[in-house]
DNA sequence: TCGAGATCTCTCAATCATTGAGATATCCTC
DNA sequence: GAGGATATCTCAATGATTGAGAGATCTCGA
């Protein structure tokens, strides 16, 4: 009764729930915070972005799929709330690094927390192997997308 | 050297990378059609909806977490571009049903038929009890989150 | 060393999506 | 029926996003 073909679709049905339901927790926090949907998936990108010299403008900008414009109107009212600062690189002048304020991390963090508790329950669910098969996958999922992204980007440069 | 705690903040920001990418196909899709990527949103969120009814305005406005406002002048879009139209419930003729038009499911199913490939590609790296174990998960953990939503509406009503 | 071109960010006016309150129509229950 | 609840829409105000272009800085070849 369920062909492969329906499983497919189901799969990606699942998929795109989940980020949906993502989605709807960030618009849930922008609302609790008085910001906006866009400024809160900027706010989560930059303290995601670990890598020490922090994210720049432009890493944004390709993170959230904006223009430059918007990038730096996000940025400005995300600064004016005092939730980030800006630096400019040292090495490369041209560059910016946005950072986070502490207090904004501690913010975002205590909101989470009970997301983050429902994925450790979820998680303790499943044995050690388990997880490790969702990790690759999860792992590997994002990769396809973002080459599949990129390539398209390539083949169709304007 | 990678601890438990470690462990965990990886896995949140798995899924916050995965979710960030389909956002960004949603994007890209909205560039490619001359629309936003509101207008994605909902237009997937329609073409999602298999239930016979359709959905209605107000399922959207759950769906998205936008206004009634905003939703009504997205299907008023989406309507004006021929990709959805509206009926009323013949039962109760305060709701409106929401359908897409077949023309265009076929657009957006060819544009992502390469995302599509992209998850059977993804798929066919793993054992099928593995498959089984992934959509456990992906089913739990958006459930969970569905959940956490719900109990902060209703602990928090306005 | 200099200059052309590339890169990164910001500015600004125009556009238009979103909000939020209220209007309208319909349903349900007593 | 009357009152309250529900679903959608209207509309003015707000302000987020776009898109072109300016300014500053870097890179690399001549």
């Amino acid at each position: 009764m369920v062909a492969q073909r329906d499983g497919d679709r189901e799969f990606g049905r699942l998929l795109q729930g989940l980020a949906s339901e993502m989605n709807l927790l960030g618009h849930d926090f922008a609302a609790a915070q008085g910001l906006h949907a866009t400024d809160v998936q900027a706010l989560l990108a930059v303290l995601r972005a670990t890598d020490p010299p922090g994210i720049t403008p432009g890493g944004l900008r390709a993170e959230l799929g904006l223009t430059s414009g918007a990038v730096t109107a996000v940025l400005d009212r995300l600064e004016r709330a005092g939730h980030v600062h800006r630096t400019r690189d040292a090495a490369d002048r041209r560059q910016v690094h946005v950072h986070y304020h502490p207090d904004a991390a501690r913010l975002a963090f205590d909101w989470f927390t009970p997301v983050a508790h429902c994925t450790d329950r979820v998680r303790s669910e499943f044995r050690a192997e388990e997880v490790a098969t969702v990790v690759r996958f999860l792992t590997r999922m994002t990769e396809e997308l973002e080459r599949l992204r990129q390539d398209r980007r390539e083949r169709q440069p304007r």
